[in-house]
RNA sequence: GCGGGUGUAGCUCAGCUGGUUAGAGCGCCAGAUUGUGGAUCUGGAUGUCGUCGGUUCGAAUCCGAUCACUCGCCCCA
């Protein structure tokens, strides 16, 4: 800690990113009630096999990116790279999966020691939905339409394109990653390093591959189609077609590959191309396999995850907070009394600035910065006289309003109705 | 984890091929205006030139390392 810098991939959410961040997180929980996903928090720490073993070994998240420690009790520790794992783990703990189907709504940080980039930190948050004990396309369909209207009511809908793609089930997947390796390793020596890599690791992901060579050999990869059996075919249309009644637009990507093992048939992305190569901004799938890998009966799930920062990032400036009501003393009575009608305002629910020092000339330019609405200016003349100066910032205009203080005891009457209408005129 | 770029005041940036006391705008503070904000004018403060080391008579400037940010890859939300 050579100087005083936050962590690497960390960061200070000020209050300007800090209201962003609100907005998002405020309307994706608003519309998920909206469909009846309820919002739940799970720790921001796990035993480490809750995602490590749902994520898979293989993957980059469990291999290298995960905040993992033992705790002083020699607990094998991890801070959560994403909460799918966790929301499945609680549904277990809490036996709530007497009570399908569920449907869950979650937003926090999360962690992976990644290298940071421009919408990419270490710690980082999400929104996410969960939609557990549903087999059918109508699951994918509400979580998708979901996804969408958040984004839509973020006002970044038409920025943002969605990519749709099918893993198929086990079945299906597993015989056509067999094509795939099969093919590659035919060709392994044409193949960038990253694919031989993935070859081992994740085959699929070659698809997704941005290597020029890669995308030449990928052209004469054998297609999914080919191996997705009946069922999966028909599931993944009915999905499409539940989409195109709801006007939801959509683009098939047949090398879209989500990372975590767990995902089965439906996959999707909405992506944009505004934030440079950190593009996605809300994806998610189906993972009917999940819940039996923590030991739990088989049972299907459908969800999305959101990157916070990124959408936070893209939307306009949101609207700002109520305009505040700066309350200036001056003079001993005046400081006594100020406090007073400060609360007594604060109890109407007012947001009210109360000026702790400096003279007159100060405080009226510190309410000036804060764009206060309004100031009310009470000295030792006004408390003698019973009187408060309202001033209307906008106009300069002043004039006295009666009020009577005795101690606690305010009658602000006249005060209240003033104010009242300064609030209602737009 | 790999490759490229950047780092000078609170913010945005200037500082030519190394040469005295490092600059501007905005912001901040004070005054004009000791019971009145915004606008104007006047004055003022503020920098370990990211950090450490090297080259040199002399380094913000050149070199190395390191830290941070950033772009691409990787990965992913």
């Amino acid at each position: 800690m050579a100087t005083l810098q936050p962590v690497r991939g960390t960061q200070d959410l000020l209050p300007e990113t800090a209201r962003r961040h609100r907005r998002v997180t405020d309307t994706a929980r608003v519309v998920a009630e909206r469909y009846l996903f309820i919002e739940m928090a799970t720790p921001i720490f796990e035993f480490t096999e809750v995602f490590s073993r749902p994520i898979g070994e293989s993957s980059d998240i469990v291999s290298k990116e995960m905040y993992t420690f033992l705790d002083r009790g020699g607990e094998e520790i991890t801070l959560r790279p994403e909460n799918t794992a966790g929301v499945v783990r609680a549904v277990l703990s809490n036996g709530l999966i007497q009570s399908l189907p569920l449907k869950f709504f979650y937003s926090g940080p999360m962690f992976r020691y990644e290298r940071p980039q421009k919408g990419r930190f270490r710690q980082f948050h999400q929104i996410g939905v969960e939609l557990l004990g549903v087999a059918q396309p109508q699951a994918d369909i509400e979580v998708v339409a979901l996804g969408r209207q958040v984004l839509d009511e973020l006002g970044i809908g038409e920025r943002i394109t969605l990519e749709l793609n099918t893993l198929g089930d086990p079945q299906s997947r597993m015989a056509y990653r067999e094509a795939l390796v099969a093919y590659f390793s035919s060709r392994r020596a044409e193949l960038s390093e990253d694919s031989r890599r993935r070859l081992e690791t994740n085959p699929l992901r070659i698809l997704d591959s941005k290597d020029r060579d890669d995308i030449r050999i990928n052209a004469d990869a054998p297609p999914f189609d080919r191996y997705l059996n009946r069922q999966s075919h028909n599931f993944f249309m009915q999905v499409r077609d539940g989409l195109d009644r709801l006007g939801i637009t959509h683009r098939l990507n047949p090398r879209l590959v989500r990372g975590l093992d767990y995902y089965t048939h439906t996959v999707f992305e909405f992506v944009t191309t505004d934030l440079g190569s950190q593009g996605t901004v809300l994806a998610g799938g189906r993972y009917d396999g999940l819940v039996e890998l923590f030991g739990g009966p088989a049972t299907p799930g459908v969800g999305w995850a959101a990157g916070v920062e990124r959408l936070a990032m893209l939307i306009a400036e949101p609207p700002a907070p109520p305009r505040p009501i700066a309350l200036v003393p001056i003079g001993e009575h005046g400081e006594a009394a100020a406090p007073v009608i400060a609360e007594a305002l604060r109890r109407d629910g007012y947001t009210v600035d109360l000026g702790y020092s400096g003279n007159l000339s100060r405080r009226m330019r510190r309410a000036n910065r804060i764009n206060a609405r309004a100031a009310i200016l009470i000295g030792d003349d006004e408390v003698a006289r019973q009187v408060v100066k309202l001033r209307d910032l906008d106009s300069g205009e002043q004039t006295d309003v009666a009020v009577q203080i005795m101690r606690a005891d305010v009658s602000l009457t006249e005060l209240r109705a003033r104010l009242h209408a300064f609030y209602s005129e737009v």
